[in-house]
DNA sequence: ACGATTACTGTAAACGGTTACAGTCTCTCC
DNA sequence: GGAGAGACTGTAACCGTTTACAGTAATCGT
C-alpha cells in the first residue's frame, strides 16, 4: 500500500526515530544522514500518516468552524478571515455549515469533538447551554456572534446595537420622523440588538416607536422586498427605512423601484454590514460598516490562543466596534463611493 | 485525560471489542449489554478519538477543499453546495483558500494529503500536472473549472463558451453592433472561454471583433468600474457592455450611473453567473445563469463516488450547461423580476 | 443424541507515527 | 588518561481504535 516510516527508515539505513527526527526537525541528526532521509524519503513518495502523527501526538493540527446557513457575501468573507487566521498558525479548518436548528447543531458538534483541537462556533440563534451540553470542557471554543456572554467560553461579536443606534439616529437627525425598520430573522442575537438600538435610537430622538413599522425580515433579498411592499401599503408610509442588513436593503431597493418611489429623495434607505458590493449599487447604499474579515480572523486568533494555553486562559469577550458609511441612499449628502 | 475505549469497557463490565461493536453497530450484542453500555458510555462523556479510529480504518472521513481567494457571493454558493453533499454522504469537509500562485497550491496539497480521503480542486489557473505531481495518484480527486480536462482525474465545469456566446448572441440579435466585454483575470480557464464564447458570437453575427473593446479586468466590482470609465473615453464607446461576471457587471453599471449614461437606454449591460443579488439590482442585470450550488454539489457526489470506488473507476468529464437570464439591464424588454 | 449453525463475547494484533531512554562515539578539559 | 559533556542513533513503548480469530453456549434439524 502507501510508504511507511518504517520503509523508509530502512530504504535510507536508519532507524524509524531517526526518520522521524529529520522530517520533524526535531533532534539532531548528521548532515550526510539527513540529506540522504530527505532524499530517499522525496525518492519514495513518502506521505506521513496524518491520523498516526494525530494519535501519538495528541494533537490535531484541526480547527472546527460551525457556521449557520451560508448565505451571501458575508460568509465567504467570515471563512476567508478564518481561513486565513488558521494559515497563519498553521492549523487546518474542518468547516461545517447549515446548522439551523438545535438538532442539526448537536450531531454536528458531536461529530466534530474528537477530531479538532478547538472549535469556532457562529450560531446566533442557539443557547450558549446547549453548545457546553455536546462539547468536553476541556476543548477550547470561541462564539461568534451568540446570545448570551459566557463565562465558559470565549465570545466575540459585533456591536450591532450600537451600530443600528448610530445609523438610525443619523436619519432621525436629519428630519425623518416615520423610520421603517426591516428586522432580521427571530430568534437571532443579531437581529434583536439592531432591533434594540433601532427603538433606542427612536427615543432618543424623541420619537414612539410605532409596531406597524417593524416589519419582518429575514436577512435576505426577498424578505426586504417583500417587507417593503407591505410598508408601501401602510396609510402613512415611512420616509426611511433601517434594513437588517444589506441584503435586506437591496431587495428594499428593489421594491421601491419597481413601485416607483425613488431612492433617496422620495425614501431613505441604510443596511448593515457594509458588503463590499454595497458601495457599488444605485444608488450606492448607506450601511453600518463592520469589518467582516477581521471578525472571522479574530475569531481564529482568539480561539489559537485557547489552544495554546490549552483552555486555561482567562476568558476574553470582545465586541468590534461599528463605523457608520454614509453614501447616497439616505439622501443626507452628495454621492461619493466611499 | 480523556476517557478511552477501555475505561468504558471496564466500566460496563465487558471488552473493548464489545464496546466498540455497539457503538458502531458492526456485530450482534445482546440487548441488555447492548442498553448497559450505551448508558455507561454516554455517563462517562466517552468520546472516541477519531485519529484512533482514522489509522485503525485506514480512513479519515474527510474530504478536501482547495478554493483559490474566496470573493463574493459565488464561493458562498459553491461552498454551500459542497458542504450540503458531503453531509449528505457522511463526510466531513477540510477547506483551504487564498491560493493563487503554484507555490501556495503546492503548499497547500502536500499539507492535505495524508489527511484526506480525496480532494476537490478548483484552480483556474493552475496547470493540473503541477496538482498530478503533489498528488498521490491513488488520491481521488475532482478538479473544478480546470483548463484541460485530463484522464488523471474526473473533472466538472461551466459551460463558460457556450453561456457567453449565447448572450452576446443576444445582445447582437438585438441591433448592438458595438459590444465591448470586460475580461475576467488572466491566465484563468473561466475567464478565457467566455472571452472565446464573447468572440466567437460576434463572429457569428458577423461583426470584426475590435481589441478596443476588450477591456481588462479581474472579476472585481472595482475592476468593472475601472473598464467602464476606460470604455467611455474611447472616440466610439460601445453600446453595450459583456461583464466577466455579476460582480464585474455591478462595477460597470456603478461606473455608468456615475457618468449619467443610463442602462440600458444609453448602454445594455450584462453579466455572468446570475448570483442572487443580480435580480434585485437597478435595473435587474441580465445574466448568464449558472447552478452555482450544484457545481459544488455535483463535484462532491463524483468524488464521494471516486472514494467509494478507491479510485479505479472511469473518469467522468461533465460540463453544467447555462442558460440566459435576461432581465431589464440589457434593455430589450420589458421588467420582470425572472 | 449429535453435528451444524447461530449468537454472543474476548484476546490480541494490527494501524503508523513520536519520543523516552539508553547506548556509543568523539571531543574537551584538567 | 580519565571524567564529563555533547552529538548522534536505535529500541521499544505508547497513542486509542478496529477486527480477525477463536472460543463458548444455546438452538436447530434430523
Amino acid at each position: 500500500m502507501r510508504v511507511t516510516i518504517r520503509e523508509v527508515a530502512r530504504a535510507a539505513g536508519v532507524s524509524v526515530a531517526t526518520v522521524s527526527r529529520v522530517l520533524n526537525e526535531s533532534g539532531p541528526v548528521a548532515g550526510e544522514t539527513r540529506d540522504r532521509i530527505r532524499r530517499v524519503a522525496g525518492e519514495m513518495r513518502y506521505i506521513p500518516n496524518d491520523a498516526a502523527r494525530s494519535l501519538s501526538m495528541r494533537r490535531t493540527g484541526t480547527l472546527g468552524v460551525l457556521l449557520p446557513d451560508l448565505y451571501g457575501e458575508f460568509f465567504s468573507e467570515v471563512i476567508r478571515g478564518l481561513d486565513q487566521a488558521a494559515q497563519r498558525a498553521r492549523f487546518h479548518l474542518l468547516l461545517s455549515s447549515s446548522h439551523n436548528n438545535r438538532h442539526d447543531i448537536e450531531a454536528a458538534l458531536q461529530a466534530m469533538r474528537g477530531r479538532v483541537d478547538g472549535l469556532v462556533v457562529m450560531s446566533p440563534h442557539i443557547d450558549v447551554a446547549v453548545l457546553a451540553a455536546n462539547l468536553p470542557e476541556s476543548l477550547p471554543a470561541v462564539m461568534l456572534n451568540t446570545p448570551q456572554s459566557t463565562s465558559e467560553f470565549d465570545t466575540l461579536s459585533v456591536d450591532n446595537f450600537g451600530g443600528a443606534r448610530a445609523m438610525v439616529g443619523h436619519l432621525a437627525g436629519h428630519g425623518h420622523q416615520r423610520i421603517a425598520m426591516v428586522r432580521g430573522p427571530q430568534p437571532n442575537h443579531d437581529a434583536e440588538e439592531r432591533l434594540r438600538g433601532y427603538r433606542t435610537a427612536l427615543v432618543d430622538a424623541g420619537i414612539t416607536p410605532d409596531a406597524a413599522l417593524e416589519a419582518e425580515g429575514d436577512f435576505t433579498e426577498e424578505s426586504g422586498y417583500r417587507a417593503v411592499r407591505r410598508l408601501l401599503e401602510l396609510r402613512r408610509p415611512p420616509t426611511a427605512i433601517f434594513a437588517a442588513n444589506d441584503s435586506t436593503a437591496i431587495g428594499a431597493m428593489s421594491a421601491l423601484r419597481e413601485a416607483g418611489v425613488s431612492v433617496p429623495s422620495a425614501m431613505a434607505v441604510a443596511g448593515f454590514d457594509d458588503i463590499p458590493i454595497s458601495r457599488y449599487l444605485t444608488p450606492a447604499l448607506s450601511s453600518v460598516r463592520v469589518s467582516i474579515n477581521d471578525l472571522g480572523a479574530r475569531a481564529m486568533e482568539q480561539l489559537v490562543r485557547a489552544v495554546e494555553e490549552q483552555n486555561r486562559h482567562e476568558r476574553v469577550h470582545q465586541t468590534l466596534p461599528t463605523t457608520l458609511v454614509i453614501r447616497d441612499s439616505c439622501g443626507v449628502h452628495g454621492g461619493d463611493r466611499g
